[in-house]
DNA sequence: ATATAATTTGCGGGTTCCCGCAAGACATGG
DNA sequence: CCATGTCTTGCGGGAACCCGCAAATTATAT
């Protein structure tokens, strides 16, 4: 068995080889990279079936990363080790995973244990392993309790990165009323409306930008998030 | 001497302890602490005079920190030892820096040597010592050339959180023309207008929205940034 | 002190946003 | 089949945004 770490701390990084030599003792080869790029690249050269990488790295984002891999061999196998449980990254990751692959999801603040049994699990078992407290996440987005659906996700973005209603309406094959509807019912479950007990006549608050912010703060957004859209966006812009 | 490590991550913070014992053999105690919160405790009680400190932490982030740290003892020295060099950052440790005050700011993937010394410049010669990188950016933020003014970066942030022109009026003690004068100077110095080779006539952009999204995208925004902004402007709105 | 530049403010208007109302489209289930 | 619920679309209008123009104020420099 080879395995693949793709981690762009150097810290972290031969801590994780170290915890999978450790966890995995048949494993004969721990190859690491250093960000996404390089290992994209391993990954294709050397068929590598077993993979685990951090989601925040610099030179490319381990979403992406993830993506590349998995479109060009959807058996791989991929464990993501992150700082964070941001609703946009369990997004992302949830967005890409193929049909029936295993993969799992494991914090870094989580014990060695924990990880090193994550790592057998996933490898050898085949099994999905995710940190309880981003299961908690994706349960909630699901239920529609307070989270949001794909279509009201997907226009928060769309504002986020600075579309007009028109935009959004051309880009998603709908009216401009429909564009608006949605925007509706977004700042309804973002409680834009009367922040938490404030005055009741003065709308200190441009909607479309506060809903942004807020999302920001809760993290349903976050850098990386907007980084793809981006560049989403101008591939569109390009095909016009 | 006594040394005051503030870092979140178990394995960075052992590391830097280790760097402050090799390069400070004069130090006799290096105290750790794992976040902001519990590092301001222990600099109040054990009267730190120096620090080093990450920025990016969970339970209270390192700008908070130092900001009381140096509230309380201006003449503390303090290093920042962080992983990004995002504009926002430097912007906001500039803005709480005590005049006179030794401090310094090193990048996490800077050599052990140049961690090093920085901590002896600091330490013990009491000199500023800021990376190349950051130091640049500071650079070119007081440059007007392409870099945002004071009064432009604050109307971003409140743009940023969501405020309408009215509001920003109010906070800010100007006129609403002011405020949409401040707001196209940003435009224009953001380049909101034509993205780099779009259509003409057709605006696909809401300005105030993709302002906002081009200064995370630049990282003159980041999340630590509108955190803080968002506490200020919550005090300022209890205080009508 | 005077010229020059940069900010601030008011006015007016075109555009976009935000949304109530109401009618159609579509699915799900009895 | 109809009932119910969700989603979409059009219309219309009030509010907010964006900004050119021009006068007044303030800063900066020579």
């Amino acid at each position: 068995m080879k395995v693949l770490v793709i981690e762009d701390d150097p810290l972290h990084r031969s801590y994780l080889s170290e915890a999978v030599r450790a966890a995995l003792p048949e494993c004969l080869h721990v190859i690491e990279a250093e960000n996404g790029l390089v290992g994209e690249r391993l990954a294709r050269e050397n068929k590598f079936a077993h993979v685990v990488m951090d989601l925040q790295m610099n030179a490319r984002n381990g979403i992406e990363a993830a993506r590349t891999i998995w479109k060009e061999r959807p058996d791989t196998r991929i464990l993501f080790w992150s700082n964070y449980a941001d609703e946009a990254y369990v997004r992302g990751v949830s967005r890409i995973v193929p049909p029936g692959a295993a993969y799992g999801y494991v914090l870094k603040s989580a014990s060695d244990d924990r990880l090193k049994l994550a790592l057998r699990s996933i490898f050898i078992e085949s099994q999905c392993v995710i940190d309880r407290e981003v299961r908690g996440l994706q349960q909630r987005s699901l239920g529609n309790s307070n989270g949001l659906t794909d279509s009201e996700y997907e226009i928060l973005v769309d504002i986020a990165l600075g579309l007009t209603d028109r935009a959004i309406a051309t880009r998603r094959n709908l009216s401009l009323r429909s564009v608006q509807n949605r925007l509706q019912r977004l700042y309804e479950k973002l409680e834009v409306y009367y922040p938490a007990g404030a005055a009741e006549e003065d709308n200190r608050f441009n909607l479309r930008a506060r809903a942004v912010s807020i999302a920001l703060l809760r993290k349903l957004l976050n850098y990386s998030a907007l980084e793809r859209a981006e560049a989403e966006l101008s591939e569109w812009l390009a095909s016009h």
